[in-house]
DNA sequence: GTCTATACACCGATAGAC
DNA sequence: GTCTATCGGTGTATAGAC
């Protein structure tokens, strides 16, 4: 009937697939229920895919942590504090706003801990890569640079999202999330010295 | 044959359940891989559980935090930032000594979230009432008296392990975990004050 | 009370009709 | 290329023998 492309039926299956992981979780996402879900026949799965397993291992490849980071290409202001906190901040109402999504994601990861470990590691250095190139846009902004090495400041940050995601999803409590926010806002301006922007203003010469 | 009480079997089916989840995952932890481990009849099962679903339950209730939080009681010391960095620490050995049995926990959290999230919730507070307890114990060891909320900063601190344990999961780079621990360290170190032992020594009697 | 045997639903995957 | 019908296997749960 439909004539769809095979990159066509994959990217509507893993679409799909999160759709069901969302809202019933990962043990419900049956290769039924997610034909089901995309409007397709049960035939048309392992015609695209391999296996149940080849459509999760896609399915981590597409979460592109870029999404979580978003928030950050929206922040201003010149007070690296402030810059950190709005970052964190437009995360954490990501969260709020799609809950099962998140939880959704940290079903896909943990399952890919144990079950395909090495496309979760390189994941993670995706996911390193991009939170490094956001703290270096922050440090621009705000006129300051890292006194750490970046990617050091990287790992930690990605570690306190990490923490804030399941913890949030743990007690919802948004309040605390948002203190704990402000905590970390100022803990990781500790790890920036303002930065001259002309060597003459200060310097020797 | 073997005459056990309803009480000790149910014992047995946890910990049995416990084990299947380290070892294969939550996905594999079914009815009769779990009384295959505990060495019971299929049949032992349903007579002392109603579902599956339930034993699950019990074993998130089971699941004390208080495990992660032993390391806590062997640390000494009079500086608040070592007394901290120790207590981390000793939890990352932990975590390095047994990553699966982690990862357990973690599936089970997040089925808990989604299948069950009052029992969840439930042992958050027990969770957040015992990191309260560790920090107390800790200022009191270095001499110190925490400056904010002591709840705030457990709320926190829970945060910041969540999330150490969550990206040493994915990265295993102890390294730079290592690296993390001395940043939170010195981040919560801020959250002190030295505390007066006698008010004469300082006073203005 | 305890355990064996089995019912019945649903899983992933495929063979073969169209 | 697309989809229906079905296979073999495994899941939870239970009925009934001991």
């Amino acid at each position: 009937m439909r004539r769809l492309s095979v990159d066509q039926r994959r990217a509507e299956l893993i679409d799909a697939a999160i759709t069901v992981i969302a809202r019933d979780g990962l043990a419900a996402a049956t290769t039924r229920a997610i034909v089901s879900e995309a409007g397709m026949p049960l035939g048309a799965f392992h015609y695209v895919f391999a296996s149940r397993d080849e459509l999760l291992e896609r399915v981590i490849e597409s979460v592109t942590d870029e999404e979580r980071l978003a928030a950050w290409l929206s922040v201003d202001g010149d007070d690296i504090r402030a810059v950190l906190s709005q970052g964190l901040d437009g995360y954490l109402r990501l969260l709020e706003t799609d809950p099962s999504r998140e939880l959704a994601l940290l079903e896909v990861a943990v399952h890919a801990q144990r079950h395909n470990p090495d496309a979760a590691r390189a994941q993670w250095s995706t996911y390193l890569r991009v939170m490094t190139a956001s703290l270096e846009h922050a440090a621009r902004l705000a006129g300051v640079t890292w006194n750490t090495p970046v990617d050091e400041v990287a790992h930690s940050f990605i570690s306190a999202l990490d923490g804030l995601t399941l913890t949030w999803l743990g007690d919802r409590d948004s309040v605390a999330a948002r203190r704990h926010i402000d905590f970390l806002s100022v803990a990781f301006a500790t790890l920036t010295t303002p930065r001259q922007k002309d060597p003459d203003a200060h310097g020797h010469r």
